[in-house]
DNA sequence: CTCTGTGCAAAGGATTTGCAGGGAA
DNA sequence: TTCCCTGCAAATCCTTTGCACAGAG
């Protein structure tokens, strides 16, 4: 399907060889069954469909799809790091400390307030991350 | 002297016992060789004043300071966890990639939208990090 | 056919924990 | 004297790496 092929390409395009591992891990991120998965989510929502590649493996792609500009990283916390697809739109994140649920949001002023703080304290500035923690809506009830 | 025993004291409040390996490192943070330090500079910082307190003792002794609110812990990108004093006012850092140098900023318009898009989006606000990475006006020339 | 990829197991860094002896209160 | 602390080593969690074989181009 068309899908299946803009993936590979994708791949193709990365400079990467269009594997068996490779494709069905970006399928899982274009599936859209999570947006934020840590490697673990990977592997296993992989071995649900009875791929079992390694987390070796599955570490391994994941960070080539990262430096290929395929996914971002993103590390909440402590915890384990967690990768979405890379929309090309800059975003931060609210996160539920008890569901784990994680939202996206981009606040312009926020941005051009960071950008100006950066300045005045003499920073050239390559990048942020602004995480907000708190109970969701449906963890407060 | 006198800031001794407000060390003393301070451990005391907590429901601490006043031991060596506490009075040593909280004695570190107030005496200001640098305010933002990772367990393994406590842990080395000390050897130079031979005083050698093992690692979990460094990482219990500062958690329990974090819990005590005498402490405040920062996680930054990857790397390990650093420590600062707790000044009671809330601030945000800017991260030097090259140097690692760590300066604090406040913003008061940032923390009023992170708290509106909190609300908007039905989160229950506990804590948050923003942290501005880039290179500090001496690693830029 | 030639490399790049993969899988496994072992290594790695940061942090935590179990346990037995040591020391504040 | 009584627990709380400490130190050591081992364990844990997340992630990376070395190596030999398999498979994409």
């Amino acid at each position: 399907m068309e899908k299946n092929l803009d993936i590979a390409r994708d791949i193709h395009a990365s400079g990467l060889k269009v594997t068996a591992p490779r494709q069905r891990i970006l399928e899982l991120f274009h599936g859209g069954r999570a947006r934020h998965l840590t490697a673990e989510d990977v592997y296993r929502l992989l071995l649900e469909d009875h791929d079992d590649f390694g987390m070796a493996t599955v570490y391994r792609v994941l960070m080539q799809f990262v430096e290929a500009g395929i996914l971002v990283r993103n590390q909440f916390e402590n915890g384990p790091a967690r990768f979405e697809l890379n929309t090309g739109t800059h975003h931060d994140h609210l996160i539920c400390t008890s569901c784990g649920r994680v939202e996206e949001f981009v606040d312009a002023e926020i941005e051009a307030r960071q950008e100006a703080i950066a300045t005045r304290h003499g920073f050239a500035l390559v990048e942020h991350t602004l995480s907000l923690y708190g109970q969701c809506h449906r963890c407060t009830s």
